[in-house]
DNA sequence: AACGCAAAAACTGTATACGAATATTTCCTG
DNA sequence: CAGGAAATATTCGTATACAGTTTTTGCGTT
């Protein structure tokens, strides 16, 4: 299948339809209960249903989604695999951040600050979406200024447990200045186009970020156990809850 | 799609082309110059191009196959993605091996004795088709005592790497005994499970693969940029040229 | 009210067919 | 003999249809 990066002909539609469904995903609009049935996919697009199929296998071999005997869903990465995954980032991304600080373009360096302002910006004035969004223009921007493509791939197919991650830890707001602090810092490494520094920075980070998921899985996992016992009494969010 | 490693239901025909393709493509019996069109393997496997499709495309985001207008081919890494592969295996495969030195169970460690031992003999032989199964058996083998599930999937997909990098480098039998004592000191690493001294036999080996990579092809340059002039001399290897 | 069973609905995998795109081959002209 | 154009062949993408599997719903009985 040709793939929409690099591709010279006009995309098929299968093609258009999983660059759709990828933007959807990746800008959280697919809801995690939802299920996305070809059938349904192929009369939205208004098309048949081998190119919704296709699209959605796409979709799938890439980790977006996952295949069910009743449609394709959100990826559920499992507690022990998002741990192993932390591991892996902490072995590509420290090499990605020292490549990307001494390969940033002045252009590319300006993005990262505008991201980050925007960051600290939303941060203060409470709009989590927005900070969800500088954060991740922020990491797509020094990610996509590392010159091994190999690498820069390696790391952007981790993206999914980034995501899985981050809607857990983005919970708290406490979070926040923790995020918005360790991106701070990366940002003055490659300000001065420090790569020792920005690997530090950045795997300085992925501790942090597996911190702070520990402590929301923690958190998570005794609001279930607490459940059977205090339903009267917790007006609780319910996306807390349900079977993993 | 079910993945024929985790599906409880029996694999469906598509799964089923998909896994002997797959096992034909890993046993290099592929030709590079083969195409694998939808309508033949359809015919060949008695099914309709639909599954036989759906596998080829699977395989295709896999990284085992290349989709072009003309069928699906082995993919093609090129020069500069062969080296960049080499500086990523070098992030992923000291710490797979620190892991797999204190994971290994008695029976894996003797199963890789087995293989180093038939690498051994079959080198002596002279047998360089044994030689290379041997030398898989063994890098697989390893690979999967590593308990990091997301990491071991990782360093596994680059296997393509790996073979197409064979396949240059066990042309010249100056590099076989590189190769077999480079296992020989990672083995030795494994029966002392010892993960400190694992990490480094590996770096090290990949080290020297890759080393073994630029001068086979450098020659294989020089092969190319010689040709017009030294034709009717050499009694060359044709898969040496052609274009790239 | 709960449980079990059967039927219906939902969804997937695969079959066949058609049209479009691309590559190859053949023929004609200079 | 070589090059270009046209025709043919090959392959893929997508459309529609059918059958099988799984899930859901409804009804009856306890």
């Amino acid at each position: 299948m040709k793939s929409s990066t690099t591709s010279s002909a006009p995309p098929g539609t299968s093609v258009q339809i999983h660059d759709v469904l990828m933007a959807r995903i990746q800008n959280g609009e697919v809801d995690p209960q939802e299920r996305l049935v070809d059938t349904a996919v192929a009369t939205e697009f208004g098309v048949s249903r081998m190119p919704a199929r296709d699209a959605l296998m796409r979709l799938a071999h890439e980790g977006y989604l996952e295949q069910t005997t009743k449609g394709f869903v959100l990826p559920r990465i499992d507690h022990q695999e998002i741990l192993e995954i932390f591991d892996l980032r902490r072995l590509l991304e420290p090499r990605a951040a020292a490549m990307a600080a001494q390969n940033l373009s002045e252009e590319a360096f300006g993005h990262l600050e505008t991201a980050l302002k925007n960051a600290r910006q939303a941060m203060t004035d409470g709009e989590r979406e927005k900070l969800f969004r500088a954060c991740e223009i922020f990491r797509n921007g020094w990610i996509n200024a590392v010159p091994n493509v190999s690498l820069r791939k390696a790391v952007q197919r981790y993206m999914t447990q980034v995501q899985a991650v981050r809607m857990m830890t983005f919970a708290d707001p406490a979070n926040h200045p923790v995020i918005v602090d360790g991106n701070t810092g990366l940002l003055e490494a490659f300000r001065r186009r420090d790569a020792v520094a920005a690997a530090d920075r950045i795997l300085r980070f992925v501790f942090d970020g597996e911190t702070a998921y520990l402590a929301a899985h923690a958190a998570e996992e005794m609001n279930q156990s607490n459940e059977p016992r205090t339903a009267t009494a917790a007006g609780k969010d319910t996306t807390l809850t349900g079977p993993r």
